[in-house]
RNA sequence: GGCCCCAUGGUCAAGCGGUCAAGACAUCACCCUUUCACGGUGAAAUCAGGAGUUCGAUUCUCCUUGGGGUCACCA
């Protein structure tokens, strides 16, 4: 059997991570099973329709990696794939389903169907029309009254339906706590419950992939695949991703979605794994994976049933893994627009900034915080200099300045390696301790507490010209 | 409220009748070290509660509690 899962979104804004997870989820299980992943652009409601959506749909999946076999730029012979162009066909399998008796046809107004509120303020459709006669019906529809089809769902009591789901087992709902819901609206057009079913059907969806908001719903579409004689697809209900212990991750929760997290600067991969890891574990202990490796160990067995929280700290913890991966080039050419926004932009060799940043960078927005000091020298805080630890204090630091002061300005290759070999002669002396000496040149050129290296490879970095004037401030403000 | 689902450390989680209850992130300590990181070693930390079933329950059943979902002419 050729398996078929699909995507099915609707345009509605931003792609949120519990959307791309549960997109990764369907196109993991096609890839591992050899299969088809299409996507579905799913617009039946116009007035949730957001410009723009559909293109961020596109282009999420395509920066995340996650290519369909079939969609509407990609036709599959099973198109149209989205369902506002495929309008002028529901219709016909509503009254398909409706003479089969599965469904149908409802006049009931908007005053007459508030009336039906229950004891707790619950409305269920008490099948009112269902009663009218083919004749009734007939005349209805003839002299124009606004209709609605609904679904017929057989009235059992005390009976349930169930299914098998992939990840939660049997799920049983009754069928006294189902409704007949609307098939086709007044407008003609269907609503998601319809479409979903027709839609799946006619593309011949295999693995049905979503998220666990479906999951007491379901007996009822599958009450609409027996009733046109269709076969079921398989379901695959996937946990809900949380906010916090009572909150589940919502649009509006600003930064969960993937166009944010890459603004942040993280990295595709790092993303795509983290939240491949949210909800599903892998049978070893292998966590850090790239797509492929994904796809390859990518089964429902590993699937959860309970929702998980969404965990920032461990994305950073993987981004940072991809990022200590990365060569000092690959590093500027993703990171240089975070080098342009920070106070350094247009200064400094970038690639040997990468080597310094890479080990200390977790998302690449870091960058700004790590390397503004470089641009702000002055006027820093003297008590640097004071360490218990290597009995420093600014007087030491001055000595040890002044000493090296024109040993330094004899260096012209200035490179890390250069300055290594006079600081190690200096230490030869014996008349200071290492630790005073690297202490005291490092903050004395870079006027910063924690630095992303060390002495000598910050004095590289800004040059002999910028390096000697700093220390030579320096020392002023410590005679001062 | 009815119905559906879920429940292992702070977080993600393995486990699928007998385990000293994996691993990862985070936390803390120590080591390495010219600061900060990286790296290394180690520590602390979990089976929601109560009844059963069983020689034996984290694991099976039921109840309680807690949480989530769903009850639209939205998807």
């Amino acid at each position: 059997m050729n398996i078929r899962t699909r995507f099915a979104p609707s345009p509605t804004g931003f792609m949120h991570v519990g959307n791309l997870r549960t997109c990764l989820y369907g196109y993991l299980f096609a890839k591992k099973n050899n299969g088809t992943f299409v996507l579905r652009i799913e617009d039946t409601d116009q007035e949730r329709y957001v410009e723009g959506a559909v293109e961020i749909i596109y282009s999420t999946l395509a920066k995340a990696g996650i290519v369909h076999d079939e969609g509407p730029d990609k036709d599959g012979g099973y198109g149209p794939y989205v369902q506002s162009e495929r309008k002028g066909m529901y219709l016909d399998y509503a009254k398909e389903l409706v003479s089969k008796g599965g469904a149908y046809y409802c006049f009931c107004d908007k005053d007459r169907l508030d009336t039906l509120s229950n004891d707790s303020g619950i409305k269920k459709y008490d099948k009112h029309c269902l009663k009218l006669t083919l004749a009734e019906v007939e005349e209805k529809l003839n002299s124009g009254i606004a209709y609605v089809i609904r679904q017929n769902i057989p009235t059992i009591e005390a009976g349930v339906s169930s299914y098998e789901d992939m990840v939660f087992g049997t799920i049983s709902v009754p069928y006294n706590d189902m409704e007949d819901g609307v098939l086709i609206k007044s407008d003609g057009m269907p609503t998601y419950n319809f479409a979903n079913v027709v839609d799946d059907h006619l593309m011949n969806i295999t693995h049905v992939i979503r998220g666990m908001e479906y999951l007491s719903s379901t007996p009822k579409y599958n009450l609409m695949y027996d009733s046109f004689g269709w076969d079921k697809p398989l379901y695959m209900h996937l946990p809900q991703i949380m906010k916090d212990a009572t909150h589940k991750l919502s649009k509006r929760y600003g930064d969960a979605n993937f166009e944010d997290f890459l603004a942040k600067g993280y990295l595709v991969p790092a993303i795509i794994n983290y939240i491949a890891l949210l909800g599903w574990s892998p049978n070893g202990n292998q966590e850090k994976m790239y797509m492929d490796e994904l796809i390859e160990a990518f089964d429902v067995k590993g699937v959860s049933k309970s929702g998980s929280i969404f965990d920032e700290a461990k994305m950073r913890w993987l981004n940072s893994e991809y990022i200590k991966l990365m060569t000092p080039e690959q590093f500027v050419e993703v990171a240089t627009p975070y080098f342009e926004m920070s106070k350094i932009s247009g200064k400094y060799d970038y690639v040997m900034l990468a080597k310094l940043l890479i080990p200390r960078v977790e998302i690449l927005s870091d960058i700004a915080s790590k390397v503004d000091f470089l641009e702000e020298f002055d006027g820093y805080d003297m008590a640097l200099y004071v360490n218990k630890k290597n009995k420093m204090t600014g007087a030491i630091a001055l000595e040890i300045l002044e000493s090296m002061l024109p040993l330094l300005e004899e260096d012209n290759a200035w490179s890390n390696d250069s300055l290594q070999v006079i600081v190690n002669d200096f230490i030869e002396t014996g008349a200071y301790k290492k630790g005073q000496i690297f202490l005291a040149l490092r903050v004395a050129v870079t006027g910063s507490g924690m630095t992303p290296g060390g002495a000598t490879e910050m004095a590289e970095l800004l040059g002999k010209t910028e390096s000697i004037r700093r220390i030579e401030e320096s020392i002023n403000r410590l005679r001062g």
